[in-house]
RNA sequence: CGCGGGGUGGAGCAGUUCGGAAGCUCGUCGGGCUCAUAACCCGAAGGUCGCAGGUUCAAAUCCUGCCCCCGCAA
C-alpha cells in the first residue's frame, strides 16, 4: 500500500519500520527540528533520523491545518492511507478524507481510556494493570474515531514509563501492520469507542515535584510513571534531587499516635532512605542529586549523610 | 557561544579560596570477638588526584588547551 507515516518522537520509530518492510512509504512528515539539549543544538526528531536512513522525502510543516501549499503535496503523492503515531498536530478534515482508506492512527492505550499525549505514563501513575496499543481511524475530535485493532500489554509492578513506553512502541509495528492488511481483505471491523473514557494530557515538569502529603502508593507510582522522563524531584538541603526508584514501606505505624510530618527522614537504613509521607512510609532506593549521576541510596548516604528528622523541602 | 555543577584508591564525598607529606564514610582482603550478624575490635592491600602542556624549589590546588559525565532551560 502506498503509504505517508506521520510521526515524531521515538515512540513511532518502530511503526514506521514496520511500515518501510512491507508496504510503500511515500513520505514521512514530522514536526519541524528545534534546538535542544545542552549547547542548543539543532535536533532532528528521531522520525525523521529514521526516514533519512531510508531515503524517504521528509516534510516538516509548522502547521499542517491551513497549510494549501502541503495539501498539495500530500495530493500530489496520492497515498492510499496516512499512518499518525504520534505526531503532534490534529489534522484537518481535508487531509482526513484525503487518502482512500483513510487516516490510521497508531494510539498508546486501550481507547477510549487514556486519549491525548501522555497515555502511557499516566496509566502507570494511575496504577492500571493493564494497557496497550489501538489502531484507530482519526476524526477531527482527540482520540475519538472508530477503532480496529488493540494489543494488550500487561504493566508490570516495577514498569516504568520508559519500559512501558518501549514495550508499546514495539508492539505498534506488528499491530499497524496487521491493521492494514484486514482493512486491504475488507477483514476487520470498525468499532465505536463507548464506556468509560478519559484524557491523559500532557505532563509536564512541575508534575515531577513530589507532594509528600500524597500516600507512599500514589508516589511510588509517579516516580515509576514519570520515569525517565520528566522525572520527579524535591529538595533536600538546598539542592534538587530526582528520584529514580522508590519502594513503599508498608504501615508507618504510627496510627493513633503523632507521626512526623510528611517529608521528614523516619529512618535510613544501608540501602535506603524512609521517608514519611501522608500514608505510609516510602523507601527511597536510588536518587540523583543535581549535577551527578544517578546512584543507589547506600552510594548517595555515604557521601550525603542524612540524619533521621531531615526533612525534604517539598 | 543559553545558565550551572562535576571528573580524587572499587563506591559516594572532603581537600582547590591563602601551592608544601592522599583525608572521610563504606567496600574488599586477613585476623579477632560472638550462638550469630549487615554489629564491634585489630591489621592490610589498593590512587598516573580526567588528559596534555605551562609557571614553580614544590601543583589535586595557579595558568592555557582538550576530553568526558550530569542538573536547569529548551
Amino acid at each position: 500500500m502506498k503509504l505517508v507515516f506521520m510521526g515524531t518522537p521515538e515512540f513511532s520509530v518502530p511503526s514506521l519500520e514496520a511500515l518501510v518492510g512491507g508496504h510503500e512509504v511515500a513520505a514521512v512528515v514530522t514536526q519541524p527540528d528545534k534546538r535542544k539539549g545542552r549547547g542548543k543544538e539543532m535536533q532532528m526528531p528521531p522520525v525523521k533520523e529514521a526516514a533519512l536512513a531510508h531515503g524517504i522525502p521528509v516534510f516538516q510543516p509548522e502547521r499542517i491545518r491551513g497549510n494549501a501549499e502541503f495539501l498539495e503535496i500530500l495530493r500530489g503523492i496520492r497515498p492510499a492511507a496516512i499512518v499518525v503515531a504520534a505526531f503532534g498536530q490534529l489534522l484537518p478534515k481535508e487531509v482526513l478524507t484525503l487518502p482512500e482508506y483513510g487516516c490510521i492512527n497508531i494510539h498508546a492505550s486501550l481507547l477510549p481510556k487514556y486519549r491525548g499525549a501522555a497515555p502511557i505514563q499516566w496509566a502507570v501513575i494511575d496504577g492500571e494493570r493493564e494497557t496497550g496499543i489501538t489502531t484507530m481511524y482519526m476524526e477531527e475530535g482527540l482520540d475519538t474515531g472508530d477503532m480496529l485493532l488493540k494489543t494488550v500489554i500487561p504493566i508490570e509492578a516495577d514498569e516504568t514509563g520508559g519500559s512501558l513506553h518501549d514495550k508499546l512502541a514495539a508492539a505498534g509495528g506488528p499491530l499497524i501492520l496487521e491493521t492494514l492488511a484486514g482493512l486491504l481483505e475488507g477483514t476487520i471491523r470498525r468499532v465505536p469507542q463507548t464506556g468509560e473514557t478519559c484524557y491523559a494530557r500532557m505532563l509536564t515538569k512541575a508534575m515531577g515535584r513530589v507532594d509528600w502529603s500524597m500516600s507512599a502508593a500514589a508516589i511510588e507510582r509517579l516516580v515509576r510513571g514519570l520515569s525517565p522522563w520528566p522525572g520527579t524531584y524535591s529538595r533536600l538541603g538546598g539542592r534538587t534531587v530526582k528520584f529514580w526508584r522508590t519502594k513503599v514501606c508498608g504501615d508507618d505505624g504510627f496510627s493513633g499516635k503523632e507521626k512526623p510530618a510528611p517529608g521528614t527522614v523516619a529512618a535510613v537504613t544501608k540501602d535506603a532512605i524512609i521517608i514519611q509521607t501522608g500514608d505510609g512510609l516510602l523507601a527511597v532506593k536510588e536518587l540523583q542529586p543535581e549535577g551527578k549521576k544517578r546512584m543507589d541510596a547506600g552510594a548517595f548516604l555515604r557521601g550525603y549523610p542524612l540524619r533521621v528528622g531531615d526533612k525534604m523541602e517539598g
